[in-house]
This record gives structure tokens, sequence and C-alpha cells, in this order.
RNA sequence: GCCGCCUUAGCUCAGUUGGUUAGAGCGUCGGAUUGUGGAUCCGAAGGUCCCCCGUUCGAGCCGGGGAGGCGGUACCA
């Protein structure tokens, strides 16, 4: 008895939040990837790997006062029982390179990078527990003209994806924030726990809009779904503050009476100076309620938006989030060298942003061909299909032999479902005479639509020639002309 | 974590007030056609009705518990 008791069978499943890729959605990957690439080199900035795993203290998650990993991360102990951890994103990783090899790179060192991260998390439309970032940062530029250029790449390699006046590039900046906090009391770290509610709140403004920030600043917010969050449970006159700030952004008259609050406004002003020269204004707005991962900025930070509605297949609207985004990183490397290390980048989250236009059904199609397929009419005789394959390619046409174990009508079915051009035929009556079928199947499947009946079609063979085994390279290029293909 | 919805064939879904051997479309495989992909026709395979417990003469259907999926919300370094 071969099979296996149902019951005993292993069963194969994806694990919820990741994915299998396959052609078609890695061939628009590849080419997202390469259209990302050709921005950044294009930009001055230059390659850079480093691996998946990491020193999880490298990483900085660990629990205050605990001897394990934070949740959301995957983490394991090595043999010596340190910590380590399968990267969250590319910028924790990209610090402790540039602190581990610091006296022999140029600064500011200029890199970018791309690879999967990984989050331990519940996934959600567009959130994956791994995930392609594509990643670029400049370490060692202490002006915010870095974080003005990498604002403008982004917008430039939004452009690049074919995304024109589809996105918004949202600039914001930690000390304008450190300021409203000051401006209303929360300063010093007896009140760290209430700021991090408060920026929670200002951060889902466009979510929530001005009526759920002012719940989620006051008692709290009861969701669409009967969920109940807390709120910061501020005096209302703070709340009047830090609603104002969210109507009147950088004109809220009590932010410039703080240190941070100023230099947080100027920095802005500097930035959008450089934005306006370069005439990305369009694209890039200040905008106040950006605010970002709550750990590791310090300056300016960024996102980017889509600005169109993502429907999901079952026709709900879908959160997609944002597709990418960053900051000033001042005092990352820092945690290694002591020194200051001033650092700014943003990465892109092509995984999410995929599957965002993927759920639009905004993906071009690469369209590449499936292989000229060489059928196998006697089994006896793979070495002369064989030599036919290598002759293709040779020529460079993407090629192969029928290796299945099937009969013709079972090849001619795969070379139709590989999306062939066409196939190669050779019975033992062609071999005797030097001749080949050179079956062109994508004409073949238009002259079937004006042909309903079966025998007439079999008969007809159509789009069909007869040629000589010297020159199927030569008749197989003239159909891949003629349909505009290539062969690779 | 919390809230809501969902779970029957590979996929999308029917399934009567609880009643015999649980259905359809699509897909898959085979045949009509031992050498021709489409269309058509014929046929076949494919099911732990998510799991467990309970109620009942009898449960896909009712009750309880659990698991999984989807969505929202929280968290997201």
């Amino acid at each position: 008895m071969a099979k296996t008791d149902k019951a005993d069978r292993l069963k194969a499943r994806l694990p919820r939040g990741l994915q299998d890729l396959e052609s078609d959605s890695l061939r628009v990957t590849h080419a997202t990837l390469q259209k990302i690439r050709a921005v950044f080199e294009r930009y001055g900035f230059d390659p850079l790997e480093t691996p998946a795993i990491e020193y999880t203290d490298a990483l900085g998650k660990f629990l205050p006062d605990q001897d394990r990993p934070n949740e959301g991360v995957f983490s394991f102990q090595d043999d010596d029982e340190q910590w380590l951890s399968l990267r969250y994103d590319l910028t924790a990783p990209l610090a402790r390179f540039v602190a581990e090899n610091f006296d022999r790179l140029p600064k500011p060192y200029r890199s970018y990078r791309n690879g999967y991260v990984f989050r331990n998390e519940k996934p959600g439309p567009g959130r994956f527990r791994q995930f392609m970032q594509f990643d670029a940062d400049t370490v060692g530029a202490p002006s915010v003209g870095a974080d003005a250029e990498i604002c403008m790449m982004a917008a430039d390699t939004m452009d690049a994806l074919g995304l024109q006046g589809q996105y918004v590039v949202r600039v914001n900046n930690r000390k304008v924030l450190d300021g409203v906090m000051e401006a209303v009391g929360l300063a010093g770290d007896e009140h760290a726990a209430t700021r991090l509610t408060v920026l929670r709140a200002i951060d889902k403004l466009d979510r929530l809009g001005l009526d759920g920030v002012r719940a989620l600043l006051g008692e709290g917010r009861r969701d669409e779904s009967g969920d109940f969050t807390k709120g910061a449970a501020l005096e209302a006159e703070s709340v009047a503050v830090i609603m104002g700030y969210l109507e009147t952004g950088l004109e809220l008259p009590e932010l410039r009476g703080t240190v941070a609050g100023a230099e947080g406004v100027a920095e802005l002003a500097q930035i959008e100076a450089l934005i306006e020269a370069s005439g990305y204004s369009d694209r890039v707005k200040i905008d106040p309620s950006v605010v970002r991962g709550l750990e590791y900025y310090t300056g300016p930070v960024y996102e980017v938006e889509l600005t169109f509605e993502t429907v999901n297949e079952r026709g709900e609207t879908a959160r997609f989030g944002s597709v990418a985004g960053g900051g000033r990183y001042d005092g990352l490397v820092a945690r290694f060298r002591g020194e200051k290390v001033p650092a700014t980048g943003f990465s892109i989250g092509v995984s999410r942003l995929l599957a965002a236009l993927g759920a639009l059904g905004r993906l071009e199609q690469t369209n590449v061909p499936g292989p000229v397929v060489v059928l196998v009419m006697d089994k006896d005789q793979t070495a002369v299909y064989q030599r036919i394959v290598s002759e293709l390619r040779a020529a460079g046409i993407r090629a192969e032999m029928y290796l299945g174990g099937s009969g013709m009508k079972a090849q001619m079915k795969y070379a139709d479902r590989r999306g062939s051009s066409c196939v190669v035929i050779q019975g033992g009556d062609e071999r005797e005479r030097g001749v080949v079928q050179v079956k062109d199947l994508i004409e073949g499947a238009k002259a079937a639509e004006t042909i309903a009946d079966h025998e007439e079609w079999r008969e007809a063979r159509p789009a069909q020639v007869e040629v000589p085994v010297t020159e199927i390279v030569a008749t197989v290029r003239g159909i891949l002309a003629r349909h505009g293909l290539d062969g690779r």
C-alpha cells in the first residue's frame, strides 16, 4: 500500500504572514528593485549587503530589565548562549556595520541595500512577517541637506516606479514634536509614557481625523469594532494646544518658546527651502502629524504614502499604510562608538508597495515567453531532440526538451501552459527526411478561434511549417520576431 | 491582546423546520483523437462538512468549548 493514510499525511501549509512568490510576482519584484536601484545609484549611493541575522543587542531589542529579546523579533540562542535575531529593519544593521568599519569608510558614507526583514507580528493587508525593504542611508552628514536629499530621492524613486502624482512625501521633525510636548508640560522622564500615548494619537490623524485624535488625547476612543482605546487623559488646555498644533502646524505660537521646537522649525524651513529650490514642492510636503517609529529618530522624519484608495478583491478598502519611511538617527551609531555620528536614511517597503499595487491591479506584467519545447515523439531518440535544444540555446533562445513521461497531447498541453511561443516536432517520418515540424502556438491559438469543429482544427494543423533540421534556429527566430519576442 | 465576521471537494460556493448514498460551477485527470495545445461532447477521480464534547432515535444544520482564516483595533522596535 503506497498511499499514506490521509489523516497521517503531513499538511502542506504556508505559515501566515509569509508569501510564496511565483514567476510573475518575482519578475515584477525584480523589475521594481532594478528601477529603485537605478535611482539610488544615480544619487551616488553604493551597494552594501549585511546578513539577515545580527546579535540581538546590536539591534537594540532587549526587553527592559529582562534577559531576553523583545517581542516582535524572531530570536534564538547561539551555542554560546548569545542571543541572535533576524533583522527587523536594515538601519540598525547598517549602524553596526558603519561602527565596526568606521575608520576605513569614506565619510559621509552613502550606501543602499535591499533584503528581507522579519517581524513577528500579526499580519494584515500589506503587512508580512517577512518582507522586502530597499534602504538608503547617508552616515556622517550632520546637515539637513542630507535629509532633504533623501526626500527628493524618495520622490524620484516613486516617479521612476510610474507613480507620478499618486503619492506624497510627508516630512516632519521629531524636535518639533519634542517642542510641542514641552509646551504642554510633558517634558521629562516622568511623562515618557504619556508622551508616547500622545505621539501615537498624533500619528493617527490621517486615519482617525481631528475628532479621533482629540478623543485619544482625552479620555479615549471606541472604534467601529467596539474596542475601546484608552486616551492620554490630558487637561483640556493641553489638548487644545496639541489640536492647535495639528491645525496650524509650525505656526503654533507655543512652539517657538521651546529650544527643541525652535530648532525643529528652523530645520524644517531649511529643508523646505531646498525642496523648493529643486522643484519638489509638489511632491514633498511638511506635515506636522508625521511621527514615525518612536525609538531612534532624532530629527527630521519622513514618510511616503500612496494617495489613492486600495481595495482588496472582496471590495473592502484595505489599509496599506505608508510604503516608505525614514528619518535622522544621530544616536544609533553612537551606541557602538560613544561619539555621536549623524545619519539619515529611509527604507521603501517593497513588499507592501507591490501588495498595494497588486490589489489595485496596477502591476504591469512582464510577459516573459515560455521556452521553445522540443517534443519527445520517440523516447529512444532523446539524443536527437537534445541536440536540437542545444542548438536553440546556443543561439540564445530559451528552449527545453520535454522531460515528462506523457504522450504527445500532454506535451502540447504542457507547452501551451508554459506559454511557449512554439514547439518543435520530429517523429520517425520527419527524422528520415531530415526535417521537423515547427508549430507557432501563438498563431495557432488565433487560428483556433475561427475553428469550432475539432476534426477540422486537428486536420488544419494551423501555423505549422515543415523545415529542414538545418533551419530550425532561423525558423524559430522568425516566429519569435513575428510576435515581438526575443526568446529570452 | 481586544472586537466582529467566517470555516462544506484543489478553487468559488449551494445545502429545506435536524431525516437515507452531501451537491453545483470552475479546475484536474482520462476518452472521443495510439502524431497535435483551443472549443465541444462523454466519463472519472476528488469530502474527517475545521476539531472536540454535548443534546437527539438521528447533527453539515442545534448548544458549549477549542483551533484556524479574514477584517478592524491595539502594539509595531
